[in-house]
DNA sequence: CACTAAACGAGACGGTACGTCTCGTCTTGTG
DNA sequence: CACAAGACGAGACGTACCGTCTCGTTTAGTG
């Protein structure tokens, strides 16, 4: 017997993200309040209490239907080269949109509060290594023919994905071309 | 003519810093308030503001002491892979540290907030990339003889230091021994 | 042709007011929420909208039962003023029981609310008012044998009620023995 | 040695309770919100919380600067039936005017609320009370060339007193004159 | 004995105000 | 004139109820 009344709204679900991800492209972090979020989805305060603890978790919602998209490993289908530069340029490019902002944002965040950085483990970083180590496994495997052990591979995942995030996070600017193919080349001479 | 009346104390700035310091490794980012170290140095909150801009600012001041010696590179001393793993745990230990928590966070910060990251930048990263540039530098050119150029050097620093970086910013871990070898070995290669 | 469907529930309605009751008597009148009733009745807040309009519908719903009884005239039988100091007795003690404590708050409630206020003397004030003028004019009348005209009659019972209204609503206490024998006698002094 | 720093602001405490009063008899009780009086006398919430607990607190405030005045008792100087039937003139006078309905939803606030009831009391109700008995026993004192025993004073206050609160707290509208002129006579045939 | 149709529980929802918190600015008197 | 103390305007926080609304479920009658 399932309960009685109404349910949850989705359409509200989706005007709270989407009002979120807006704010926090066009205001930052800081000025993403709840209030903020709650008068541009036109929804009331109340509500977004009722199924979010924090902005954090709005967030983090709005990533995991961007994120798992924008960062996602594409079919190998060339070189094992091309496919991890390619890869490589599907990150830096994420950064810039509004979905990678948000990443940095809750990145950001995490440094500052222990609880958003277990949430942000939880909810996305732990289930984007897997597939991290999944896509760059793969591409190897495809190439050489043997799946490296799992304790190479992700060393592997460190030395390829480490530069690209250290720009990203330290300077602020995504990596150049260049750099992302030498780090490209250096891990897959790693791997072989 | 010198002016007249009381000058700045450094006994006040340097109780400020401390106060910061110590709120930031015991309470955390967001409970460093203005009015947090204020009270904790026993000092009015308007001093505070007639010196620093900011809390950002203050931690700045407070870093620019400490991370510069954290984060120094040491005379090349051993074998070039020695020196660089040797680095690599030096970072990877400067991010335990109070000064490495300060860094963390104003790292952390810095993605929220578009005048923190100037901030930073300005006052302390753009300094550290130079000693970075410089060290690992100096360490190829005591090794093959060659001062390599500018482009390749900035490549070789990033594919350095970026692996570290990620693992500390993005899973909040210090990276293992192996990955901290692994990178030096791998950058070495590249370099000769 | 009588409708189809469930009929409104009695014990529903009485749920309801006791819920009220017991509410305000435990908890005051602020605290007694419509939540709060629909949540002690077992009832859904719905359907005690359905009915009532308010709070003060359900308080004065409430009262309606009790308070006829505790405000009514006993049958003259003694002299006028037994009968009178007896029947001012009657209403120091109705303002301790949980009927008069539901009086005592709707007419407190009505000073800050004109429609709690117009409520209040349709609903009953005005009734009780009659009840007054009857009760002290049937008294008067077995003592001297003439029917006081209408003004006078007014008069009289605002001058017998009156001080132990004032007593309760201005001091929150109950008039004391002396004051209702005094303010008996004096009014009856007036009255022939 | 005094303190150091602004004081509190008279400007401030003024703008409060004008805007409270101004709110009370605009908008009454309810509407008379903290927010509302912080909007309205252009002031932060948070000073207001920071001088006053409640908006109770506030409208006593307000009171006791007025209420003094309008409830004050003049100087014998008639017979002692003018003098008592022009007082009791004032006080219907006085709920017709701002600070009257001040008191008013005060006195009905404090049938609701225990905490409010003690503070009417302690701030305003218990000085008006000695008032109204030293006016009282001044009127009594000068007719009859003595002064009544405490007891007495306060039964015939209650007396004089009642009928004119109970018309305008239960009934809500003022007393009329020959109720005044009747009490008044009443309240003298028993003092003397 | 279906077939209405309303009553009912549950509770989501847009609102309003609450009382608290911290910010950065401003004001006042002391050393 | 730097400083402590702290009042102040501003505005977000998270909570409590408001009164309205939408859902199934239950309960009479009517045909």
């Amino acid at each position: 017997m399932s309960r009685t009344g109404p349910r949850r709204s989705e359409s509200i679900r989706v005007a709270v993200l989407n009002a979120a991800d807006d704010l926090l492209v066009e205001q930052g972090f800081a000025a993403t309040t709840i209030e903020g979020i709650a008068a541009r989805a036109g929804v009331a305060k109340q509500t977004i209490y009722r199924w979010w603890k924090s902005k954090v978790e709005i967030l983090l919602d709005a990533l995991a239907d961007d994120a798992l998209e924008g960062l996602a490993w594409a079919e190998p289908s060339g070189t094992a080269a091309e496919d991890l530069t390619a890869h490589l340029h599907r990150i830096a490019g994420f950064f810039q949109e509004p979905a990678g902002q948000v990443l940095q944002a809750l990145l950001g965040h995490a440094q500052l509060d222990q609880g958003a950085a277990a949430a942000l483990r939880e909810g996305f970083l732990l289930r984007q290594r897997e597939r991290d180590l999944a896509g760059l496994g793969a591409i190897i495997e495809r190439h050489t023919g043997r799946t490296p052990d799992e304790e190479n591979l992700a060393r592997l995942t460190d030395l390829l994905l480490g530069p690209i995030y250290y720009r990203v996070l330290v300077f602020g600017e995504p990596a150049d071309k260049d750099l992302l193919e030498a780090t490209a080349h250096l891990t897959l001479k790693l791997a072989i």
